[in-house]
DNA sequence: GACGTAAGTCAACGGCTATTTACATCCCTT
DNA sequence: AAGGGATGTAAATAGCCGTTGACTTACGTC
């Protein structure tokens, strides 16, 4: 019993661990994609030994999948939380640290795996759907297709500004903060989503 | 001399089966992703042996650099011969099946060589500077960074759509036609880049 | 404090990849 | 029409990838 402070630090924490390969396989996918990232680059980002994937998520596609059901879960908590119309502009103008962008970037990876693409699609479709439901969306509205769309125009904006941030250097827009971008980004969300 | 109508089609013809390698190979790497795709994906295609890939382009890197090469061309050749305000139109509704929207792909698209990602930026920069300048941007402008960060936002939600029209099967958007995308697209960069 | 189980490591494997080398075939020139 | 360079093929190689099974080591329990 070495618990000083808070928790004891064992040497080993297997629930501890699988979260740290999680988490560190998020990031990797996110940015290089399913495909360029190697099992052994997320393990040694943890520092630990390569089997400790197949041990804790079967395979690769599994650690994908299980990096997905997190991705899930963290944007309906972050969607859930705040009032919605912040946390468009949140999701909008997070940098390029953010673990939102990582998360909206992971929507983009795809492994080839059917069940992951459902999950992926469908958190998609979630996703929107929460957008589309700040403009007064309602799921058997017959007109609320163009709504639809236009929430999806939204997320499409969102998606392509955090992957041109990631994955380029194209200035200002890599390097602009939230107060430069925050401008812009709502006069676009207050023309395609007028009630926000 | 077998010419009859227009070109005698010859059973082997370098220039051809070299461009149509870099057709090919175009479409993958902006469908799947370099990592994703392998040279033998390629030649599969077209009908090659895979060393062709070797003899014509070095090597798995000098292809994908081509493709960016021809994608510079292209987009220039776009953007230079219609009206600037058309150009965006064009870009941003163009369907998943058009070869612009694999264009624009492929400057997401990442190799992890050095050159290549010198091209890809050095592309996309050019893509937002002729947005930009559709809205009345000169480079030496002392005021023209929150114009070219408009631009780029621009740039950024045509990326976005032409991201989730291809790797998703997000509906409505992903099955939109021009003339459901065209009026909220306008509404947009109407916003963003007011004299276009 | 020994013991058993959980946690992590090690080493090896089969398969797939890009690349190269040597060889076969076509087509133009003279 | 015959040679020769250009065009394409076939086969082999070296390296990396995901995965596996046998092992070592730490840790809670009696």
């Amino acid at each position: 019993m070495t618990a000083s402070g808070a928790e004891a630090v064992r040497r080993r924490d297997a629930a501890r661990t699988r979260q740290r390969l999680l988490d560190a396989a998020l990031k990797r996918f996110a940015h290089d994609g399913y495909a360029a990232t190697t099992v052994r680059d997320i393990t040694d980002d943890v520092g630990v030994n390569v089997a400790l994937v197949n041990r804790y998520f079967q395979s690769k596609e599994g650690l994908f999948e299980a990096c997905l059901a997190a991705a899930v879960e963290e944007l309906r908590r972050v969607a859930g939380n705040a009032p919605l119309s912040d946390a468009i502009r949140h999701i909008i103008t997070a940098t390029g640290e953010d673990r939102i962008t990582d998360v909206l970037l992971l929507l983009l990876r795809t492994s080839g795996d059917e069940n992951a693409e459902r999950m992926r699609v469908g958190l998609l479709r979630s996703a929107s759907e929460d957008l589309a439901s700040v403009a007064g969306w309602r799921p058997e509205d017959p007109q609320g297709e163009a709504l639809m769309l236009r929430a999806q125009l939204v997320l499409a904006l969102a998606v392509g500004v955090a992957t041109l941030r990631v994955s380029t250097e194209l200035r200002p827009l890599a390097t602009a903060g939230d107060e430069e971008l925050a401008g812009p980004l709502r006069e676009v969300v207050d023309t395609l989503l007028p009630r926000s």
